[in-house]
DNA sequence: TCTTAGCATAAACTAAATTTATGGCAGAAT
DNA sequence: ATTCTGCCATAAATTTAGTTTATGCTAAGA
């Protein structure tokens, strides 16, 4: 098994030069001078075998060659780069937790004394963001992901599966008698429903799909506004504001409380549901080990349908 | 924004003998002597600070900290060596579509010509695999995956949102009338269901899911012995040797054909379904955009919910 | 037309990578 | 025990790749 690569230094050259779109900022960027990145580039068109730039006398611009070995190269030293500045991390005994706002505070947030007992003296911190892609971005040790439990190269552990419902505020309910019947899910109203913001690309039960899943007609034409994060939805929720689509393990304090009620019959959709994902190899840091083992054991060990 | 990356030579002799775990052997495969490989990885030891393998005299050993490395910097060599892979393959107008059994003989195979024609007259070839961990070590112009839609870096389009129904042979049903009832779904016995194997990490729907969204009790203890492929699958079915869970999309064809037909309320888990995965930053090679163009269409145009 | 910003080329130079040569350690074989 | 073998480390010599300085050329803008 012999690797057929370029010459690095040549690609570190390229992408800078493929960032700015100018050799000369390029160099400076690099700190060398402008002739070496010149000469990179040349190096690696010729390795390549096609132009990566267009020249036009004082000038270069990027092929669409160029354009797709930027990107990709981009995201190879991106994963480089956070290799070495999470086992930096490590080193200072940190510990980095991607998550969304939803699961940070309504689920990571109350254990967090027993969370930070169970990293055994580590630095917990969080990276917190609606956006997953982001988690890509930062050295996390640990993140908090919905989806299939399809993560390649990740190891991914279940923490919940998905069960929704509708929830409202009991005043709401009260007011809105039809929530009461068995299936109120035909007699929503459109100007009810609260919606958690720009949730379509995780596969997150969204009142489109909810009406889907039903059978039933959308009542609103096309995308609700939605909201920023999803502790501010339940408060609107609490408030009275309208009503929306709530997550067993995450509103289930809100509704042990009675500040808010569900209605109607809860949906499963079993297979989709909230992993925690860490690396592969695992046994890098015994810290993560244990953050993982209390993680899974603290969202009750739950198993696939059950 | 200045990269901040240890020497990228270093990096590559030290994955040589972290594969190896043996300096000699390293030096052999790069072709280079063996002190070479030594200094490289003292260099980067330096460079991180800390020591990447254990020294007995005579042998090497990874340690932890090296571990971790090695893969994060297997992970990111690989995507380069993908990478320029996959733009030697376009220089010569070939198309690569990675795909699992199912989708490649029950949906694209149908369609080839039209799909020949579509590409403009690139060769298409296909990689087919249950794994879509494969995709990722292929270089793939385009993949098609079940899921969410959310794949970091990729961009998705939905080809079709997941519907299943109970599928069986009609002389299966006569033999069976309670298969013939609005939900069969309680009356299922252990001994008919067939599976498709080991789907559990993609979120596909099983068995074990599908008792569990209905709330009926699963028949079956643990695991099903899993069929290896989905057309095998159908014809197992087509045959009356049991039952399955049918995909809307795939088994068109049997049904249409009557050899077998769909029992019970299908299922829509709107939020899953298959994708067709193509490289984010799009207008690479004009025959990728007319292949996806075309499939997305040929797939119906289905918009989520519909 | 002149100026400015920017790339290419050539030749000189430097530093880094590599090799050759050698020594030492540990485990296996005798 | 002793020898042999495989393997890593170190040092000094050497090569090569990377870099710089100097300069010329091109296109766009003043």
């Amino acid at each position: 098994m012999r690797r057929r690569l370029p010459p690095l230094n040549a690609l570190l050259a390229f992408e800078a030069a493929a960032r700015h779109e100018n050799l000369t900022r390029a160099a400076r960027d690099l700190d060398v001078a402008q002739p070496a990145i010149t000469r990179h580039v040349a190096n690696l068109e010729d390795w390549v075998g096609s132009d990566l730039f267009h020249r036009s006398g004082n000038a270069v611009a990027l092929t669409p060659l160029g354009h797709e070995l930027t990107r990709d190269i981009a995201v190879a030293f991106d994963r480089l780069e956070l290799a070495f500045a999470r086992i930096a991390r490590t080193r200072q005994n940190e510990l980095l937790i991607g998550a969304s706002f939803g699961i940070t505070h309504l689920w990571l947030m109350p254990q967090i004394t027993a969370l930070r007992d169970a990293a055994g003296g580590a630095a917990i911190n969080f990276v917190t963001s609606e956006r997953y892609a982001d988690f890509e971005r930062e050295p996390v040790d640990l993140s908090i992901r919905f989806g299939t439990g399809d993560w390649p190269g990740k190891r991914a552990d279940l923490l919940f599966t998905e069960k929704t419902s509708i929830i409202a505020s009991p005043e709401f309910v009260t007011r809105h008698p039809e929530l009461s019947q068995p299936d109120p899910t035909p007699h929503l109203r459109a100007e009810w429903l609260l919606e958690h913001g720009d949730p379509h690309g995780y596969g997150w039960m969204t009142w489109q799909r909810w009406f889907a899943h039903h059978g039933v007609p959308d009542p609103v034409g096309g995308d609700l506004p939605g909201v920023a994060n999803y502790p501010t939805l339940l408060d609107m929720v609490r408030c009275g504001e309208g009503i929306a689509l709530g997550y067993e393990g995450l509103d289930d304090a809100l509704v042990e409380g009675g500040q808010i009620m569900r209605v109607g019959r809860t949906v499963h959709r079993p297979g989709l549901g909230y992993y925690l994902l860490s690396d592969a190899g695992g046994g890098v840091s015994p810290r993560v080990d244990e953050l993982r083992g209390f993680l899974t054991g603290s969202a009750g060990g739950v198993r696939e349908g059950g």
